[in-house]
DNA sequence: TATTTATTGCGACTATATCGCAATAATACA
DNA sequence: TGTATTATTGCGATATAGTCGCAATAAATA
């Protein structure tokens, strides 16, 4: 894995997403913290997932989502979980289900993506 | 419901559809019949969907795949199951499970989309 | 301080999907 | 059958999300 630096950018992109708890699409992000290229962000995002600090999720929209990685040890990382994005607020929020995942005969597993779209609590 | 009239287009992508079994993007159907606009595809493919002869499918990669609605009778669509999509051939399929969905009190529950990404038997 | 190279900004670019509008054609009906 | 109605289509423009190449910048290291 590549030598990563510290920067400011990285920094406010990690706490606005530890402040947030929930997951935040790109255009969320930047709404928070002004100023940055929109290149800049998503390659921090995509450094990010690949160090296992945050997982990616992709929302009914299509559009992708970054969580911070709060479960998961930093070796073995499992985001099986079950996510909730809201149609009206679109906010994203990690579940606690871990549906079982049984596939066919030949087939191997890589990634799990999982979203539950709906109205939330604080939008009724 | 508006009500819907009877086009060769619309036939033709009815049929690709039964015939593959499996849940295809636009571009997939549009390799199989050419000579239709995207936007005509498409158009149908939200009109299917709508009329409840198809779901929808968002995959890992953000995009949008359509499968025959086999399960589910007419009044009731339940697409709760999870999907397959192979990281090689893009190939997406319905898979059995159907997991148990608990929500947290006050949110409500539109939608469900859920895919695991892999390498499928045929790629392997 | 000087060197190395990870990171950034910028603009161009790709990909997916939708939309407005005029033309076309399926359906209903006289 | 001929005509009116309007669902459907084609086309081009548009929207949105995300990536890429390249030169400039700046963090880390010596
Ligand atoms: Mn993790
Ligand atoms: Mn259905
Ligand atoms: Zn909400
Ligand atoms: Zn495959």
């Amino acid at each position: 894995m590549m030598k990563r630096r510290n920067t400011k950018s990285k920094d406010d992109v990690l706490e606005i997403l530890k402040l947030k708890g929930t997951a935040m699409s790109h255009d969320m992000i930047e709404n928070e913290i002004e100023g940055y290229n929109r290149a800049t962000i998503y390659r921090i995002l995509n450094r990010f997932c690949k160090d296992g600090i945050v997982h990616r999720i992709v929302g009914m929209n299509g559009k992708q989502y970054f969580a911070m990685c709060t479960t998961c040890k930093h070796e073995e990382h499992r985001h099986n979980h079950i996510h909730f994005q809201c149609n009206n607020c679109e906010k994203v929020e990690c579940l606690e289900e871990e549906p079982v995942i049984n596939l066919p005969k030949g087939y191997t597993f890589e990634n799990f993506n999982s979203v539950v779209s709906g109205i939330c609590q604080d939008c009724h």
